[in-house]
RNA sequence: GCACCCGUAGCUCAGCUGGAUAGAGCGUCGCCCUCCGAAGGCGAAGGCCACAGGUUCGAAUCCUGUCGGGUGCGCCA
């Protein structure tokens, strides 16, 4: 690691070593008592209990050792055996140097990089999608970006719900109103006609429409079973109508997907793998895996331990641990959709590099599911269990806590979600009154999608993944506060400063780290590198959202502590410049990750 | 019934592979623009980290239990 944490560390684990102790007691942190030290190592208190020594006796040893560095300023030894490291000026200068002229910012790429596929998105072709949506594609765009920044080989593909019953549903709706489309006659074959006999708006309609008729009325019911069936079967109308669904489908989802700043490698869905699906059950049963159930197709997946009978209180028994089964084929002779998720993981397989990992960013609630789908896929020798993660997320919710619905008590379209954070963040800005004068209304829209961007991006990424989180559009539009448009703020002003500097003729030059607050701020850029990673490791975007947050704080304080380009002393200003090249690199890097765009200015 | 997640400042949340004085933001109360963008900065008040035990030199963090909240559990995906 190039970084100072990681340069310390090093020294550290072999201090370690060479006093004939374990390197994994040498890991340094940032400081959590800054007044004290830039850095601390508390591995001497572990080390010293497994190896019967006094902990301060092993510190001690560590610190002598240390001492010597070219990085190192001052080792002290404090408290039971904590070490508390100051680096040297010099070190500081070289790292803020490094931001400045790496491709990469300050941080580096991984070591065990891999061919990752990433299913997210996961909107549905038959309705619209809504604020549920919203976390799947942040969250699973961000990933994607850090990924693929740190050097992994990603594939992203939305997955799309474009099969079952729902498929069914909109093709007997459809046939409801307008029986005479040439796509319902069983003679005709095609061609059929290339423009889309629905909307999207259609769509939205149909699809409810027929759901609540299926739900009340078995027979309706029954005709969209039906119609899953011929479409199954290859039925020509139903197989043009559902392309045409697609279609019309996908083109609003790329707007919505695209407001947000999210995009796929990949646009392929349930409807793609569908036939797979025959020989994938001819193959579980040949293995002897899947077993016949009431006239369903069902296979076990529990372990050891779990469906253990108890008797309960009532005298019947239940099972503890359970584990139930998964279900190829239902009794009817149809599947669901854990078997598309196994054709799926087939197909993926199938593709010219096949994926050495695959990670669904799909809500917390489907965990469930996702346990019985890699177990089953395991099995089946389909892919590893283990190198398939489930990437759970908790729901967004109104301000009575409970999830999101609008007035009317419906779900709130991601789309009209898009459309309230554009609004709210046109408003900000307007009421601030400090776009400059002469900026047009293409750039003014531009800066105001860039605001909401940022806010509904950065709200929706700041909170630990798997955390509920409550949905207030005034506070994430604000420009005050842990916000998107503060971070704009922050990145813009920087931007503003260096282009002030550049008319007056002031050019960045050599970076000298002198005062607190340019040390606070460099040890902040420090941080970068192990922000990534750990958003790597945990899949959890928090942890670079809030490195960037804390980093714009700094450069906040370094700005209100010094005058930067007004400075009169001209190795300094030129110094403090530098620095400012340097913050803006990486705060732009990192915003780039979570999928945020700065504007020139606003 | 069984399983998973969560209870941290008035509010919204970090911190959880154990470590020093538990941190941010909002809100509240002070202070700072004849000086680079104040959409900013500096400071203050505000906490039996749900509760009770246990392990440990050391627990918000690990273990057990209790209470409170959320979610899921073979024929919709």
């Amino acid at each position: 690691m190039g970084d100072l944490a990681g340069t310390l560390g090093t020294a550290c684990a072999d201090a370690f070593e060479a006093i004939g102790l374990d390197r994994k007691w040498g890991a340094v942190r940032r400081s959590d008592r800054p007044e004290l030290a830039d850095f601390q190592c508390n591995g001497a208190m572990g080390a010293a209990k497994s190896a019967g020594r006094v902990p301060r006796d092993v510190a001690g040893e560590v610190a002598e050792r240390l001492a010597g560095h070219a990085a190192i300023a001052s080792c002290e030894v404090a408290g039971p055996g904590f070490l508390n490291i100051r680096v040297t000026e010099g070190a500081l200068t070289a790292r803020a140097e490094a931001v400045r002229a790496e491709d990469m910012a300050g941080a580096e790429k991984v070591a065990d990089a891999e061919r990752v596929l990433i299913d997210f998105g996961g909107p549905n072709v038959a309705k619209p999608m809504h604020v549920g949506h919203l976390r799947s594609a942040v969250i699973g765009d961000t990933l994607q970006r850090v990924l693929r920044f740190l050097g992994d080989d990603t594939v992203s593909d939305t997955h799309l719900g474009d099969w079952g019953l729902q498929m069914g549903h909109l093709v007997t709706e459809l046939y409801d109103e307008q029986p005479e489309l040439i796509y319902f006659d069983a003679e005709y074959t095609g061609p059929y006609p290339e423009d889309p006999p629905v909307t999207i708006d259609d769509l939205g309609r149909l699809y409810p429409q027929a759901s609540a008729k299926a739900k009340a009325d078995e027979a309706r019911n029954e005709r969209s079973q039906q119609a899953v069936a011929e479409l199954q079967a290859g039925r020509p109308g139903y197989r043009a109508l559902l392309k045409h669904f697609i279609n019309v489908s996908v083109a609003a989802l790329k707007q919505d997907y695209a407001f947000l700043n999210v995009s796929f490698d990949l646009w392929k869905g349930e409807s793609d793998v569908d036939h797979l699906i025959p020989g994938l059950v001819e193959d579980f049963k040949a293995r002897g895996l899947a077993r016949e159930d009431d006239g369903a197709v069902i296979v076990d997946i529990a372990r050891e331990g779990e469906n253990v009978p108890v008797e309960g209180k009532d005298g019947k028994v239940k099972l503890k641990n359970a584990m139930p089964p998964i279900m190829l084929v239902n009794s009817r002779g149809g599947t669901g959709y854990h078997t598309t998720d196994l054709a799926t993981i087939l197909d993926r397989m199938q593709m010219e590099h096949p994926p050495q990992r695959m990670l669904y960013v799909v809500d917390q609630r489907q965990a469930l599911h996702f346990e019985q789908v890699f177990r089953a896929a395991g099995k089946a020798g389909l892919f590893p269990t283990d190198k398939m993660e489930h990437i759970g997320f908790g729901t967004v919710n109104g301000p009575d806590g409970k999830p999101f619905k609008t007035r009317e008590g419906g779900v709130l379209r991601l789309a009209d979600l898009n459309g309230m954070a554009l609004e709210e963040a046109e408003k900000k800005i307007t009421e601030g009154g400090r776009l400059p004068e002469d900026m047009g209304h293409e750039e003014r829209d531009a800066v105001a999608a860039a605001v909401a961007l940022a806010a509904l991006r950065f709200a929706d990424l700041q909170n630990t993944r798997t955390t509920n989180y409550i949905f207030d559009l005034e506070r994430f539009t604000s420009f005050e506060g842990k916000t998107g448009p503060y971070l704009l703020y922050a990145a813009v002003r920087i931007k503003s400063l260096l282009r002030r500097a550049e008319e007056e003729g002031h050019a960045p030059g050599a970076i000298r780290v002198e005062s607190e607050a340019e040390r606070a701020l460099v040890l902040a850029l420090d941080g970068f590198g192990h922000a990534l990673t750990g958003t790597r490791e945990k899949r959890m975007p928090h942890i670079l959202c809030e490195h960037i947050y804390n980093l714009a704080q700094a450069f906040s304080a370094f700005y209100g502590a010094h005058p930067i380009a007004a400075e009169k002393d001209a190795d300094t200003r030129a110094s403090r410049l530098g620095l400012c090249e340097a913050v803006l690199k990486q705060l732009e890097t990192g915003l780039d990750l979570i999928g945020i765009k700065v504007p020139e200015r606003m």
